[in-house]
DNA sequence: ATTACACCTTTACGTTACGTTAATGTCAAC
DNA sequence: GTTGACATTAACGTAACGTAAAGGTGTAAT
């Protein structure tokens, strides 16, 4: 039997490109030209091309696989061994990128988050700001620019683990906030609860408390529907729950 | 603080080449062009050749890199991710392989063993012939030929359990060997069953038995150093030991 | 005979991240 | 003025093909 480029191609599934390279190589000559130039391949290049993909799939340059195909006493098993070397030195390589590459996005993430987060309390005290200034102006004068200040202050040196347990609070308010939702009760126990743990975040977050910016910011989470979309996954009218819970752990309800 | 090539590249251990090439591909322009068309870098080039840098030892690409440093608001995060699949994903393709080519290293030795051994019992062939050339023409009239053919044959068709079965065979041989020559006596019984085992070792590599070969055979090992060797690496005597227990065995020792 | 179409050919650029000449210009020192 | 260390651009080479481009060949249908 006697194959063109293209039926040869067919049979082993590669390109009729890559026939031709491997004859340009000399990795695989055809058995004889035709008169109008064509290559024409027989049953021993159907063979030779079977060892070629053999050892391509085993990852073998081009140029390895010649020194194993064309000469015949060739020490095949010293050539993959020498392979295996490589292919192992690489997987090592590729553990050590992966590796940093996990860590440097872990920290990215982290960064990104962080940043994400300086945004938001930027975001907050602005509208803190804001807010104090419909509380009146004794409040603001009294805590606002410091309060800003040392927030940012504070956010900026806050340390991997300050942050790590910042976010942990964060979780423990919406979960303390679900449950204590079943009880249907801002004064409730559990209620009471989710707005002490609300005020360590905010200490955490801002590096200082006061009762007033606290409620400030609880009936904001009730005012912006930004904040009321994210306590209200936790359950429709969880904003509204904790500010009212929030209203009462401070004292500011009356 | 300003850098001509040589002096930013030797800063960040890399070629001048390299800069020359990150200032094509865009990635790295120089601050300046001096009056005679050196390339001049400032601070901002070292910060963001270190940045390439970070990147180039996680193994992202050059352009890739450049999306990177180029564009202030890009997403690192998720480029990394994305690397990290091609990472993964590549490390994958690397097990594969690595898989494969152990198989084929293990298939390959088990090829050459298989080879090593047609060779061993075709030089053992020939020994037998001489041998029995010494024992005169009748037995190797009757015998020599048909065995040598029969036993090439099997040997050629014998299948991959057979070839194990028969190197346990060839174990067992060993290990009864060294047993046997503990009680000192080829005629007793574990110097008698070594001398089995060694028949049936014997009719699976040549698919047939003859007392008068075996017999021919175990002299050759005490005869012929390089059987001697094999045999004696169990013990010294070995060889001798077996010999005289499959004398016994066949009865060829009177 | 012409035409269409599938096949064949060679030549050559593009891919990645530079290394390596080659040919040539510049700067500071002797 | 020359030397030597620097700088420049231009160009090829690397691995294994993919992808045109430009053109010849084989055969079946018109």
């Amino acid at each position: 039997m006697e194959y063109t480029v293209q039926k040869l191609g067919k049979m082993a599934g590669i390109s009729t490109r890559t026939l031709r390279y491997y004859d340009e190589i000399g990795i695989l000559k055809p058995a004889r030209i035709n008169s109008s130039g064509y290559r024409i391949y027989g049953q021993n290049e159907v063979d030779r091309l079977q060892q070629i993909m053999f050892y391509r799939e085993l990852g073998l340059s081009l140029s390895d696989i010649k020194d194993i195909v064309t000469s015949p006493g060739f020490d095949k098993a010293k050539a993959l061994r020498e392979h295996l070397e490589k292919l192992l030195a690489e997987r090592s390589r590729l553990d050590l990128l992966i590796k940093n590459v996990e860590k440097t996005i872990a920290a990215t993430e982290g960064r990104v988050n962080m940043s994400d987060m300086e945004k938001f309390e930027g975001f907050k005290q602005k509208l803190i700001e804001e807010n104090e200034e419909k509380y009146g102006e004794e409040i603001r004068e009294k805590y606002g620019k410091e309060i800003v200040e040392k927030s940012y202050e504070h956010f900026r040196n806050m340390s991997k683990e300050d942050f790590d347990r910042m976010n942990s609070l964060a979780s423990q308010v919406l979960e303390t906030l679900a449950e204590a939702m079943k009880t249907g009760d801002p004064a409730s126990p559990l209620a009471q609860k989710a707005a002490d743990l609300h005020k360590q975040w905010i200490t955490y977050c801002w590096g200082s408390y006061s009762k007033e910016a606290h409620a400030g910011l609880a009936q904001m989470y009730v005012d912006d529907e930004r904040f009321t979309a994210y306590y209200d996954k936790v359950q429709e009218g969880a904003a509204k729950f904790l500010r009212d819970a929030i209203l009462i752990y401070t004292g500011m309800n009356k």
